[in-house]
RNA sequence: CACCCCGUAGCUCAAUUGGAUAGAGCAUCCGCCUUCUAAGCGGACGGUUACAGGUUCGAUUCCUGUCGGGGUGGCCA
């Protein structure tokens, strides 16, 4: 993948609407399939492709308008308030289809740069991201552009007329769509026809459009030879179809088409099973969680070591409080559905990440007793000899194997699971065997398995996006 | 109805892509802090991999069917 110009389109999100825990895994697991990427020496573009023209800024500006709504992007709960007029559409334009009309025309109007709707707009957005930001923050989260989809509004007609002019889209029932008849779900001749559409009955654009402006776009500014799109598993068809659609207009026009890839996720799920969403019932807030996590690790840390100062221990709440989260959502397999649980995503004990920093905390601070710097008093170090050094030498090893494992098919749990077994390696030997000893050669050695152990943890653990602790 | 995920220990998840006796964590039980941080270490308990066939020297993995859960299916993203 070395000096490969790569796009990845992370964590996305929809605008007007506060974060909550469905928000986690694209975040979490978008930063870390990006750092894997990067730790290959591909040369990483970090596009937070948010929703921000579609659909549901018709619904929120018809509500704002029926409601008389002054939005104030000062007010701190503009965001919340935003959210329930959302709610309040939603329903609304759900319940009648005049008023969905009325939303869709809304839209229109913004697409078609109605100065009113424009404004408004603007100052969503701008209320939303700043939202947005305060949790990215909190995850270490860094976006190198934010072009989301308003930023392809003046750019899909070229490919309306390109599509039209290799012949491959055409109207259908007023809209523009693309078939795929080699693809048997979306041939014109299946049972219930699901079209790529590219451009809707009102001439507004949507998804596709915007996307399909999205691939160009990435090809030729940013000469991409590869995009990964992180998104939640439920997008596979169109990502299918995007992808089959890239795939001949590219060809028909001479370009070259960057390597696609869906790296896809499981849903998160409600205690009843279902999809957590929006509409139905309220989430938790991402803030929410975040809070607790931090909350708890604090008062863990507090417990364990109350004289550290309380700055250092307030930074290391913060520190396991998000890694914790993290890990527990990257540890399993990226398209499993799981079921929100308090109490696994806070867990600070057994396969968690707690659990690999303190391998880092121990090897840490048998420096700091020993007045080395990590890596220092090698010299001399015999080869491994009792079985806890040998075990842990033997992991050290699979570390590279690990990480092409977890690259093959960008999926992060691989790595989750060799560090869980690198550091209970560690933990076996830190138990068995002293470091601090008065044989010269044996404290070498021990000295050297340490600082690899560590060197080999702390990448790890960055490539997850987690941060390690000098002391916990 | 069609297509896509998923079904593994009481619970949450792995299993190097078809390899040897299916592994971890949690929970439960038993040990271990007077030497480097016990957010730890050692041990016990726990399985007809949903079910039925098939391919193979070998199947949790591949194929067919059934059952069960979730998702998607013309103008949301």
């Amino acid at each position: 993948m070395g000096g490969r110009k790569v796009v990845i389109d992370y964590p996305s999100p929809n605008t007007a609407k506060q974060m909550h825990v469905g928000h986690l895994r694209p975040i979490v697991i978008g930063e870390a399939v990006a750092r894997l990427i990067e730790f290959c020496g591909a040369d990483l573009v970090r596009d937070n492709h948010i929703g921000d023209w579609g659909t549901n800024f018709g619904i929120l500006i018809l509500a704002i308008r029926r409601a008389g709504f002054q939005l104030d992007a000062k007010s701190p709960t503009a965001l919340e308030d935003l959210e329930r007029l959302y709610k309040e559409g939603s329903a609304a334009t759900k319940a009648d289809p005049v008023l969905m009309d009325a939303a869709r025309a809304e839209l229109a109007k913004l697409q078609s740069g109605d100065p009113a709707n424009t404004a408004l707009w603007k100052e969503i957005v701008e209320v939303s991201n700043a939202a947005c930001q305060r949790i990215y923050d909190q995850f270490g989260l860094k976006t190198d552009v934010i072009l989301g989809e308003s930023f392809y509004r003046d750019k899909v007609d070229q490919v309306y007329a390109e599509l039209a002019k290799h012949k491959l889209a055409e109207e259908s029932e007023g809209a523009l769509v693309v078939w795929h008849d080699e693809e048997p779900r979306f041939s014109r001749d299946a049972e219930t026809k699901m079209p790529f559409i590219v451009r809707k009955k009102d001439g507004s654009s949507n998804y596709a459009s915007t996307d399909l402006a999205t691939l160009l776009y990435r090809a030729e500014h940013f000469k991409a030879d590869e995009i990964v799109y992180v998104t939640d598993g439920r997008q596979q068809d169109h990502f299918h179809q995007l992808f089959l659609t890239g795939g001949k207009w590219f060809k028909a026009s001479g370009r070259k088409l960057p390597r696609l890839r869906h790296v896809w996720f499981g849903t998160i799920l409600g205690e009843d099973g279902k999809a957590i969403k929006t509409k139905s019932g309220e989430p938790v807030r991402l803030q929410e969680l975040i809070d607790q996590a931090e909350k708890l690790a604090f008062e863990a840390v507090t417990s364990k070591n109350p004289d550290l100062p309380e700055s250092e221990r307030k930074a290391i709440g913060k520190a396991i409080g998000v890694a914790a989260m993290r890990y527990a959502d990257l540890s399993s397999n990226r398209t499993m559905d799981y079921t929100f649980s308090w109490t696994k995503l806070l867990a600070f004990e057994g396969n968690t990440a707690p659990y690999l920093m303190y391998a880092v905390v121990r090897v840490r601070s048998i420096f700091r007793k020993s007045g080395l710097a990590v890596g220092q008093g090698e010299e001399g170090a015999t080869d491994p000899e009792t079985p806890a050094e040998i075990a842990l030498a033997r992991k050290l090893l699979a570390f590279t194997a690990a990480l092409d494992q977890a690259l093959e098919e960008l999926r992060p749990h691989h790595l989750c699971t060799y560090l869980h077994e690198l550091a209970a390696a560690y933990g076996t030997f830190y138990a068995a065997d002293s470091v601090i000893v008065d044989d010269p050669a044996v404290k070498a050695r021990r000295l050297m398995l340490c600082s690899r152990t560590c060197a080999v943890m702390e990448t790890g653990l960055r490539l997850l996006g987690i941060e390690p602790v000098e002391r916990m």
